[in-house]
DNA sequence: CAATCGACTTAGCACAATAATT
DNA sequence: AATTATTGTGCTAAGTCGATTG
């Protein structure tokens, strides 16, 4: 479906991504609601009545009373900071101390309301339905080249406590709700211009069609621009997402040369072009992300693979009967926890080594390159190639070798799918995709476990081999391998890589060859997603 | 060259919706 | 019908990387 405009082709259409974009503008969250008179904020044991402004912000701590975060010192610090900004001179010189408020009455107010949301009736929440489905019919589309587009975020982002992940040091800081006065927007210059709310104007109208977005601001915290943009469904967003896979099947073609490159840089007589090797070395390998340098204090101390720092690796001469191991501990992007032993060729050893001489904990491991110089070295080898191109080819190729691996078709349905999810699986062990163990997973597994007992018992009870035992155990077998399985997954991310990294044209060719519907595979947002795949024609596609 | 900006992709979490089990 | 497990979706933070600036 696409006109497959490769990006070398020279960018024929001078970088235009439209002709014309027409939109009615994000959705503003509604105004704060004042709490009723019956609940209040108390300071020091007293009912304080708060002026409206720092009310609202009382009650973004107050929701988030049972939360874990509003433990740590320093979202309390960051919180009480904004939070008095926004008092009055008078609220300013009475409140002064967190410790000596109280927002439990508020906090009891929310959680009635969200039960009492609960408690309403399939009319009422069907009432509550249709309005949400009309916003999204009004708001949530645009019109770009003559086509009706799905936008991704048309809302902007209500006010709230700011929630960084791992240790953020801003966490806690009051994220200000977004005036249209902040906003630009982004459409074509004949189109209907999308109207500000009554009294308000926008920033700024522009008509850029060199840019993707439909409206941006930039948010107060960290001073980073927001964007409302289009749906991962729309044509714009999938052709791009089919270059991405193009250029990472070109690397397929290219990667033993850029290999045996990267081996020779270990030898180099230069510090910085070994530091290249070895960087290269385990981005590939390993499919670490590149690591850019970040602003120290102002986010989370997480490295990639150009910010690892000494602390971060050890070496081992020998571990596990292995020779030259290196174990990584490190925290990545999100703060996801790195852990990996591996065993490392002989020169990389004996360089890691050299690379950490006369250095502290705190040093940067590779402290001649970083980036920007890889990626400038990397597009030498292949135009378009950067560091994060070899996670997609890493990962795309992980699938389709496991896929081969792992299927025949004399599988039933269950087990070609069980091979599908163990080659997702083994794509989410090599990216790192983690997430927090489910809340209940102990209880659930406690809950198996019971299971498995009672079964044990039963069978105690109706010895002697017959027909029921024999069925008893098939349950037993069949209760352990969901314990197997749950535990394995219990800290895998699995639908993170299967969006971002894998040619959806593996699992589509694969779905066709072995005749597993497309739907099994792929739910409907990325049925969407991935619409291009599936409708391709060529039969026999291999990354 | 480093620092910053701007636009875009990638990512996990919270909660809702749905499905399975009791 | 109630409870519990699973899956889907919205949200927005946190990366990457090229361009711009000084």
């Amino acid at each position: 479906i696409f006109v497959k405009t490769l990006w070398e082709e020279g960018n024929s259409n001078n970088g235009n991504k439209w002709t014309t974009l027409e939109h009615k503008g994000p959705l503003f969250p509604p105004e704060y609601e004042p709490l009723p008179n019956n609940v209040s904020f108390f300071y020091n044991g007293n009912p304080v009545k708060l002026t409206l402004p720092a009310e609202e912000v009382a009650t973004f701590y107050a929701k988030m009373l049972d939360h874990e975060y509003t433990t740590k010192s320093s979202f309390q610090e960051n919180f009480f900071t904004d939070w008095r900004e926004e008092m009055s001179v008078e609220e300013r010189e009475q409140i002064k101390k967190l410790s000596k408020c109280d927002f439990t009455h508020i906090n009891k107010y929310f959680l009635d309301k969200s039960e009492e949301k609960k408690a309403m009736t399939k009319e009422q929440k069907q009432v509550l339905k249709e309005e949400n489905n009309k916003l999204t019919e009004e708001y949530g589309f645009c019109e770009l080249d003559g086509h009706r587009e799905k936008i991704g975020n048309f809302r902007v982002e209500p006010p709230g406590l700011f929630r960084g992940r791992g240790e953020h040091p801003k966490m806690g800081k009051l994220k200000k709700r977004i005036q249209p006065e902040e906003i630009t927007i982004n459409c074509s210059k004949g189109s209907n211009i999308p109207v500000a709310p009554k009294g308000h104007r926008w920033r700024k109208v522009q008509h850029d069609n060199t840019v993707t977005w439909l409206a941006s601001w930039v948010e107060n915290v960290q001073g980073n621009f927001k964007y409302v943009m289009l749906n991962p469904s729309s044509k714009l967003k999938g052709e791009k997402d089919w270059q991405k896979y193009e250029v990472a099947r070109k690397l397929k073609l290219k990667v033993e040369t850029i290999r045996r490159l990267y081996r020779e840089d270990w030898k180099n007589r230069e510090m910085k072009t070994r530091q290249r090797g070895v960087a290269l070395y385990f981005i590939d390998k390993l499919a670490l992300r590149a690591g850019n340098e970040k602003e120290e204090s102002e986010t989370a101390d997480t490295v990639g693979c150009c910010s690892l720092r000494v602390e971060h690796i050890t070496l081992h001469q020998e571990k596990g009967g292995q020779e030259f191991m290196v174990e990584f501990d490190f925290l990545g992007k999100d703060s996801i926890r790195y852990y990996n032993e591996v065993p490392v060729e002989g020169r990389v050893f004996k360089n890691l080594k050299l690379f950490m001489e006369n250095k502290e904990p705190e040093d940067d491991l590779f402290d001649r390159i970083n980036t920007t110089y890889l990626n400038k070295h990397l597009n030498q080898s292949m135009p378009g190639l950067t560091a994060k191109v070899f996670r997609t080819f890493n990962a795309s190729t992980t699938l389709q070798e496991q896929l081969n691996k792992l299927t025949t078709a004399d599988m039933s349905l269950e087990e070609k799918l069980l091979s599908y999810n163990r080659a997702n699986r083994a794509v989410a062990i090599l990216c790192n995709h983690q997430r927090a163990a489910p809340k209940t997973f102990e209880k659930s597994m406690q809950n198996l476990q019971d299971k498995v007992t009672g079964i044990y018992a039963k069978k105690e009870h109706k010895r002697g081999g017959t027909e029921r035992t024999r069925k008893l155990e098939e349950q037993l077998k069949k209760l352990q391998l969901q314990m197997t399985d749950r535990e394995e997954n219990k800290v895998i991310a699995l639908g993170t890589s299967k969006l971002n990294y894998l040619d959806p044209r593996i699992s589509v060719a694969w779905c066709r060859k072995f005749n597993v519907p497309i739907e099994k595979i792929y739910n409907k947002t990325q049925r969407d997603k991935f619409a291009w795949a599936i409708d391709m024609t060529e039969e026999d596609f291999q990354f």
